[in-house]
DNA sequence: TACCCGTGGTT
DNA sequence: TAACCAAGGGT
């Protein structure tokens, strides 16, 4: 293969052998630049934690702008309290955020830590890497953050920084790519300071090398920058097209009660929302609304019905309407939720 | 490796 | 406005 890893470490690059300068102008730039968001002033490794799992495809404005950080860090504020914490609670002040396996998993560490390590978290990142829901750029953003180790962490934002210092013009989502950027990473991480060099550089790609925008004028490392068209880096695979599919759900109310089914499978797996049922077995039912939502690769359209006379099947359960609050629930279901009102008022 | 997993902000 | 995509990880 011509694909032969570049290592900078050998002084084979212009930019490394500038490395000094290079580091001290995005230092000055951070210093004068960074944001003040409440991970960045701990070095609590579970509060450090909790905002990288929250922040994995989520963005800052979501996290912190609609409360999820510190409603969990209210809910549960240590280890210890998560572990305890059951799987149903954990979720519903996780609802909203998306990809619920990282609320199951950070669950899943809390025990680990609780009851195999003695409420004691690694610091190295080997051990940190091993545990579930953590991955190369997480164990990195921990260790480095918390205990200021000086190993690199690779988002996309710092990945998209360093293709375009290094004008690396080949794919980044492969496991050549992925080498190459974690070998230049590692490679600038300074020995001492890597809490503050990977916020930097993060933060760097978050405000002034976007993805689709960039302000080059005010980059502090425009100088040694290597692109000529950043906008056309990173070079990655398209993505998968959005297919439309269809889904039926009903609504059934009685009593006071409304009927919900539990998901199983691995897709938000233990949260609650309206039965599915076969098209074929609504016929006649009154079609009470259709509503869009996105999720992964579909773009459903979530038909509901009005079910009068629905019976209880498999994963199935009646919860009592003032009820529904606790429950885990994803946003779709929880916005066809307000449909009850009218379909109560059409039952009586 | 390729695909799966949610949701909402940004362009 | 629809497409893009965000502090990724698991399988």
């Amino acid at each position: 293969m011509s694909q032969e890893l570049k290592s900078p470490k050998s002084n084979d690059h212009p930019l490394l052998d500038r490395s000094k300068p290079f580091r001290q102008s995005l230092l000055k730039w951070f210093h004068v630049n960074s944001k003040d968001y409440p991970w960045r002033s701990t070095t609590n490794p579970y509060e450090i934690l909790v905002s990288e799992m929250m922040l994995q495809q989520t963005q800052v404005v979501t996290v912190l702008g609609r409360g999820y950080y510190r409603r969990w860090l209210e809910s549960f504020p240590d280890f210890k309290s998560l572990a305890a914490a059951d799987e149903s609670e954990v979720l519903r002040v996780w609802e909203g955020l998306g990809y619920y396996s990282r609320a199951r998993n950070l669950h899943k560490l809390a025990q680990v830590v609780v009851h195999e390590l003695e409420n004691q978290f690694p610091s190295e990142v080997v051990e940190i890497e091993s545990l579930p829901g953590i991955g190369k750029y997480t164990a990195g953003a921990i260790a480095s953050f918390a205990f200021n180790s000086p190993v690199p962490a690779v988002d996309a934002n710092i990945a998209r920084v360093i293709v375009r210092l290094f004008d690396f013009q080949e794919r980044i989502d492969t496991s050549f790519g992925q080498k190459q950027i974690w070998a230049w990473a590692n490679d600038l991480v300074p020995s001492s300071g890597a809490r503050t060099w990977n916020s930097a550089l993060m933060e760097l790609g978050q405000t002034l090398c976007k993805s689709r925008v960039v302000y080059c004028e005010e980059c502090p490392l425009s100088s040694c920058c290597q692109s000529s068209q950043p906008l056309d880096l990173p070079i990655k695979k398209s993505k998968p097209q959005i297919t439309s599919i269809d889904e039926h759900v009903i609504l059934a109310v009685s009593k006071s009660k409304v009927l919900l089914e539990q998901e199983q499978g691995r897709r938000r797996h233990g949260m609650w929302k309206l039965p599915s049922r076969n098209e074929n077995e609504l016929e006649g039912s009154k079609l009470l609304s259709k509503q869009k939502y996105g999720i992964t690769r579909y773009k459903v359209t979530m038909h509901i019905y009005k079910s009068c006379n629905a019976c209880s099947r498999e994963n199935e359960k009646w919860f009592k309407i003032n009820s529904l609050e606790s429950l885990p629930m994803p946003s779709p279901y929880r916005r066809a939720l307000a449909l009850i009102n009218e379909a109560e008022l059409k039952e009586n």
